[in-house]
DNA sequence: GAGTGTCG
DNA sequence: CCTT
């Protein structure tokens, strides 16, 4: 594939970086309450590489037992999930083009081993909304196919600030994380890479 | 056989 | 290739 999905919009550079330290400080903010954990693949129980935790009414979650689904709790604390900051409702209300506010902010941090199979985000029941990602920190190896496993795909780089939007055709294609650039990014003092996505989950 | 696995 |  040349060009990415329908759909698809990366837009480079969205957050300048006095925006990228609130929202990290926003992050961090909800990190105090809802702990990074490290999430297991369903029936193999394998762990994933990145850590994981979650802010809105819902949140993505996966584990051995239960497989993919979404929650309003921590599954570790069993605590409610912490709402999403304002700045991310603000950037939802922009880019989205959906006329109702996300639901769930998934919240994956990247060390800089940490990688990301191809996968579709397909636990939703609200399709028509996109799926909106901002990445922070060190750079990103993004690859995007279609919406079969065995469509061609494309790999672009994300950069801290950058905001992709998966809408239309793309809002199903298969994407994944293929590698992280260390030291790219002064954001996070120890390196790593946070990956922020709004979803709407249910139908309005 | 499939996988938000791993490895090369 | 490994695991369920």
């Amino acid at each position: 594939m040349t060009a990415p999905p329908e759909g698809f919009r990366h837009l480079p550079g969205h957050f300048p970086p006095d925006a990228q330290a609130s929202l990290l400080e926003a992050v961090r903010a909800v990190v105090a309450r809802a702990p990074l954990y490290v999430p297991t693949l369903p029936r193999s129980g394998k762990e994933m590489s990145v850590r994981m935790t979650n802010c809105g009414a819902l949140g993505w979650v996966t584990d051995a037992a239960r497989g993919y689904r979404y929650q309003a709790t921590h599954p570790v604390t069993g605590e409610p999930w912490p709402s999403i900051p304002g700045i991310l409702l603000d950037l939802w209300a922009e880019v989205s083009g959906y006329p109702h506010p996300p639901e769930a902010c998934l919240i994956n941090f990247y060390s800089a081993t940490a990688k990301m199979g191809q996968h579709q985000d397909r636990d939703e029941t609200d399709f028509a909304a996109p799926v909106v990602s901002v990445s922070l920190g060190d750079d990103c190896l993004f690859r995007i196919g279609g919406t079969k496993r065995t469509d061609s795909t494309v790999s672009l780089r994300l950069r801290s600030g950058d905001v992709a939007v998966l809408g239309g055709e793309s809002r199903l294609a298969f994407h994944g994380v293929d590698r992280i650039y260390p030291d790219t990014s002064t954001l996070l003092k120890n390196g790593g890479r946070i990956n922020l996505t709004l979803r709407r989950v249910t139908k309005p």
